[in-house]
DNA sequence: CTGTTAGCGCTTTCAT
DNA sequence: ATGAAAGCGCTAACAG
């Protein structure tokens, strides 16, 4: 491990003319500087960060902690990483892996504060865990539930969502509208979608039947797809699917084309998250654009202010959304 | 910013014994260990990583540099976060951003010294970079070009999995097969892809003409379906298609499916990669399995060899393919 | 069981 | 223009 001081003796100078060479800090004299270079190259000395973060106190990281690397998260810290580089720092993704039979919490708190800010996702995070969170580290939250009041916080509004999806597919023609993937139970995290349905179906003067609320076991393709399988079998009449995420209206669509049932000419469908497949799976998954681009915006502004100091009081933006129709539901294409 | 000098002074004790209340390693008494912990709790002390990072001189920590947080390496990046964890480090994803307008050039030495072992997707990043990489630090890489002799690396069987997919199409009745996201270009990193494809052509007695080779503007969903639109346009007759990748499949398929041309009554379509959306896309797309659990396995096995000491050659680990027959090919399903 | 000393590699400050 | 000293916050090694 070459340090400062090896390239200093080789060089013939001090440490602290190597410094100034490499960070251009204090003039340095050329025929100095040369004989610095010269032995930087031939020893391959390259600056420990450590060391540095540690004296400079910051480390011009942020981290984007998400649940898991793929599909939806994937594609929203594609849109953060040039935003936070933007600012001259480094965007790096962790997981919440949270592997409880791991002895290793990957949250810690102490871990995030080897972070100058954080984005974190709160989906698959405990509220106990979010409650142990109390620093001075800027952080701002990101994802669909409620959190404390201190935190600032970027949501969707997945209640209007679920509205635009349901009512666009009952103007459309659909009198039974599954709501898959949602929960009865109200402190789930995809309320806010099912009463988007709820609603939507109410002001079309249609019921809102429980038993069109179908669970999915995860939100995975297979699990969307084994529910609506299941619902099939089942004999339960539908005209119409609103899948709480594209990933699991995919699962959807694979199950109705399985069965038979034409989309949409049988049964429409409908996604959220709008996914950069969704535009391209035939017939074209109708969904509920997030405006990622946004989003990252959003969460990534807040972030940057309280990095510079703000201190005024959080703020809880509930980013809009809008429908994008394709070939799913009746008249997209 | 507390520090443990904070705690210590609060408690009553020096820094030695916070310490080791904290990090459970020498024996504390009772009573102090609570008064310790008191404090703690008190001023809501948090550990300062970075500080014990400098002091250990290692970080528990693994990079895996991707070119893009989406779709192949995010699932890829899932299945190596467990496999980094099982061994008590964690798993930080960084970009190559390789935003050559910014002054931050992402992927510097000095940075990847900041962790323990890296895994560097090669993918997009010019072998000049690569060869300032002369790092003590374990290192392997990850994806389909040639390195030079001394690192680690794990790469896929390209040619083979590009001739099982070709050759089961030709099989399956295809006369004239379409190379899509291939390049004439000899030192193109899909190159083996197109040999994959040439040879099976040529092993079934068919023409691998150059016009059938179809490069793609980018390797996107978007990009696969543009070029494709481009080809059915022009008029040149096929009866199948060979993809890069699902993702550029995916573009063809909606390409395909707007121009009415039926998957795989007219046009058979096979992939290479075998994402999860790509089993349940109708009518399922057939595509090259890269079973990337296997590839994190070996990455991450090679890499800890390295961060456990060996020093031995390295090891040039070419992951063996499948094919995975879906409905997008006949006898499918 | 608890405290003192030293030092990880770097950069800020001050002196020459 | 260059160098010496101090210290970021922590912990290994040793002393008591």
């Amino acid at each position: 491990m070459v340090r400062m001081a090896d390239v200093a003796r080789a060089a013939g100078v001090s440490v602290m003319t190597v410094s100034n060479v490499l960070n251009e800090r204090l003039p340095v004299g050329e025929s100095t500087r040369a004989r610095v270079m010269e032995a930087v190259e031939a020893l391959g000395y390259e600056v420990n960060l450590t060391a540095r973060h540690l004296r400079a106190g910051r480390t011009d990281t942020v981290a984007f902690v998400v649940p898991s690397f793929h599909d939806y998260f994937g594609e929203l810290a594609d849109q953060v990483a040039p935003l936070v580089e933007a600012e001259g720092r480094h965007l790096v993704l962790e997981r919440t892996s949270a592997n409880a039979e791991q002895e290793m919490e990957a949250l810690s708190v102490a871990r995030l504060r080897i972070y100058d800010g954080v984005l974190l996702s709160v989906a698959g995070l405990d509220l106990e865990t979010l409650a142990r969170v109390r620093t001075a580290k800027p952080i701002v939250l990101l994802g669909e539930r409620d959190v404390p009041e201190h935190f600032n916080h970027v949501r969707l509004a997945n209640e209007s969502g679920a509205h635009l999806a349901t009512a666009h597919m009952i103007e459309r023609g659909s009198r039974r509208i599954l709501a898959l993937g949602c929960s009865p139970d109200a402190t789930h995290m995809m309320t806010d979608r099912r009463v988007g349905w709820e609603n939507a179906c109410h002001e079309a003067g249609l019921a809102a039947d429980p038993a069109y609320v179908v669970p999915v076991s995860d939100y995975t393709s297979l699990g969307g797809r084994e529910a609506m399988l299941k619902v099939i079998a089942s004999g339960l009449p539908f005209d119409g699917v609103f899948a709480v995420t594209d990933i699991v209206a995919l699962g959807a669509l694979s199950a109705l084309a399985d069965s038979g049932l034409r989309v949409p000419g049988d049964v429409q469908l409908a996604g959220f998250d709008n996914l950069d497949m969704s535009r391209f799976i035939p017939p074209g998954i109708t969904s509920v654009d997030v405006n990622r681009e946004g989003v990252a915006e959003a969460a990534v502004g807040l972030l940057h202010r309280q990095m510079s100091g703000w201190t005024g009081p959080a703020e809880h933006v509930v980013a809009p959304v809008r429908l994008v129709v394709r070939g799913s539901t009746r008249g997209g294409a």
